[in-house]
DNA sequence: CCGTAGTGAGATAGCGCTTTCCCGAATCGT
DNA sequence: ACGATTCGGGAAAGCGCTATCTCACTACGG
């Protein structure tokens, strides 16, 4: 529409010496009034300038101050992909932690892109984050990763802070997420539901989380005396879960009881393809994830899984950015096997 | 652990004067070979200013451009909540469209509370973004709207950029999501399969995105003889439509034939109470969502709903707030409907 | 040969803030 | 009553950049 007709005059935002001289008081005094120094001032003084404030509509300019006072009230935080539950929820949990900081998050994708990953990196370094959040997952063996190592440390050395959401991550803090332990534990208590003859459908390999996950997994099955028949690797997503799947059953199920899926999403996907092979999941062939998603609740039947807090991993990973070494707690994150119908008891 | 070992000593990031010293030029040249500005420069100076900042892992201060270009490369982006996959997938979606612009996207939840949105806007409004965009729904009649819009007015007039994504935003530029049709096309497809008495969960009234859905498939039905028997108001959200649905349930489902949901979290939710009383979706009661949300197509059985395409819509909103008015496509989003088996051939 | 453009590096004036530093006035102790 | 302290406002020096302005130097036409 004619949008011109509305727009009203462009002008400059009033700075914070337009206030000060609104207010018929010097600079410094307006800054002191407006962001409470350490230096006190004049009450009468004080309401004069957030009166001209209010009046001129003065909304400070953030990277200005982030240039005077030399430190930004931004987190960076790096995530695979946002649309994925997984990383959305632990976002979700990051920003509001952020937000009772007072601080704002700024947020971008690396599409499971090593290289997008570390141009990433190097981009929003540049604007000085206290803290910076990798949520994205690591790859074992990457050409990239002595890179990003590089790139964080230097960062490090500038004074900010790096938080990795992962497990074991040698050199950086991280909120450590027990995948093998998590993994090996729902082996063991679907050992106890009577599976014995397992397949895996889970993300390519150097990927560690699906790495640990599978680990994990095969570990609870060799003390319990089950087997991994097949192991497929898909996409570590949804879609993956689907293919993998759906190849699986292409090639023949012959005894396969249970289908581990190396996260939700995957398990969510592969419990389509089941249905569209004209099979039913938990009856036919029992399905687990991991995570927990909201969604695993939701699906027919509901998903037995591992459940990780998701939220609480986003919020903690901006506390161990933030807190001193010690003052916070970097004990791993709890994980706790959920079982749902997707795995019924055998026999 | 003892990270304080590990630790290198901090010290500044090197700062543009830095690279000039090191490079032998002076501050100009470096910034002028650093950015590539309108002049040009000595290819031998550019290259010993490229070794130098690359020497001292020079990285540019965007807080310090943004102050002297007086210009940021930031969009900030408003949702009700991440962890929704409506708002994920939408802001994937801005995401990936500000990746392409090289801008760098700051998000912030407003948990659906529009004290919380205003707040954001004025926090964020001092980041000076090019570009803000307002994806939390909006309420009727709530007493910050006015405030809110004086707040965008502001903004736009100092040379920000506003989209909304919505319906009908008078007053600045919004993706359009054609609710209302999209929910009386639904309508009449429904009635076409043979459906005759509804019910509606949805969110409270005064939501507009509940409250347009809700008026474009009351629409459809009186056009086609269907009636409502029932309207349910609950959070706008999986736990609101599970509750809304078992509420529906418990005073006697008599005689209705299917429920449509305010959106698809809230249809997964109702989905999910049906089985918990019980009952079969589909089969004893039909159901019908909108958005059309990945997961949808995961559930038992699969969801009717309404498609939008919201990594679409993500990437339109900031299209239409970066182009000139015109030179952007702002027709409305087209939406379709999808049928699926949870709202199967009556008879 | 000289005046005039053109070229491109360097000096410098900001950008919108914060935070010393300086200083007059008020307060206090003795 | 008087020097010693606070106290608190204002001037001004930055923060890390960009962009304008200056100016030495080259090239060239007449």
């Amino acid at each position: 529409m004619t949008d011109d007709a509305v727009e009203t005059r462009r002008t400059a935002p009033a700075t914070l010496h337009d206030v000060a001289r609104e207010a018929g008081v010097s600079l410094a005094t307006a800054s002191r009034s407006l962001n409470g120094s350490t230096r006190k001032v004049n009450e009468e003084y004080r309401q004069r300038v957030l009166a001209a404030a209010a009046k001129l509509d003065y909304s400070p300019n953030l990277s200005a101050q982030a240039v005077a006072r030399g430190t930004t009230t931004t987190v960076a935080l790096l995530v695979a992909d946002i649309a994925d539950p997984y990383f959305s929820q632990m976002a979700a949990g990051v920003v509001r932690e952020a937000d009772r900081e007072r601080l704002i998050v700024t947020m971008a994708a690396t599409e499971r892109d090593t290289e997008r990953e570390l141009d990433l990196v190097r981009t929003l370094r540049g604007q000085r984050p206290r803290v910076m959040i990798l949520a994205a997952s690591r790859r074992e063996g990457d050409p990239n990763n002595d890179a990003l190592e590089a790139e964080l440390r230097a960062f490090e050395s500038n004074g900010g802070r790096v938080a990795f959401v992962s497990s074991a991550t040698g050199a950086f803090r991280a909120v450590q997420l027990d995948n093998r332990a998590g993994a090996e534990a729902l082996a063991r208590e679907l050992i106890g539901l009577g599976y014995r003859r397992f397949a895996a459908v889970t993300g390519a390999e150097g990927i560690r989380t699906a790495d640990e996950r599978l680990a994990g997994f095969r570990a609870g099955l060799e003390a319990g005396g089950g087997t991994f028949d097949r192991i497929v690797r898909a996409a570590f997503t949804r879609d993956g879960g689907y293919e993998g799947m759906a190849q699986l059953i292409e090639q023949g199920l012959d005894g396969i009881e249970l289908v581990f899926a190396g996260n939700d999403v995957m398990a969510v996907g592969a419990m389509s393809a089941i249905r569209d092979a004209g099979l039913t999941p938990g009856t036919d062939v029992a399905v687990a994830g991991f995570d927990d998603i909201p969604t695993v609740r939701d699906v027919t039947p509901p998903l037995t899984t591992v459940r990780i807090p998701l939220e609480e991993v986003g919020r903690r990973a901006l506390r161990l950015a933030l807190d001193e070494v010690g003052a916070v707690d970097d004990s791993p994150v709890h994980t706790e096997v959920v079982l749902r119908e997707s795995t019924p008891r055998r026999r």
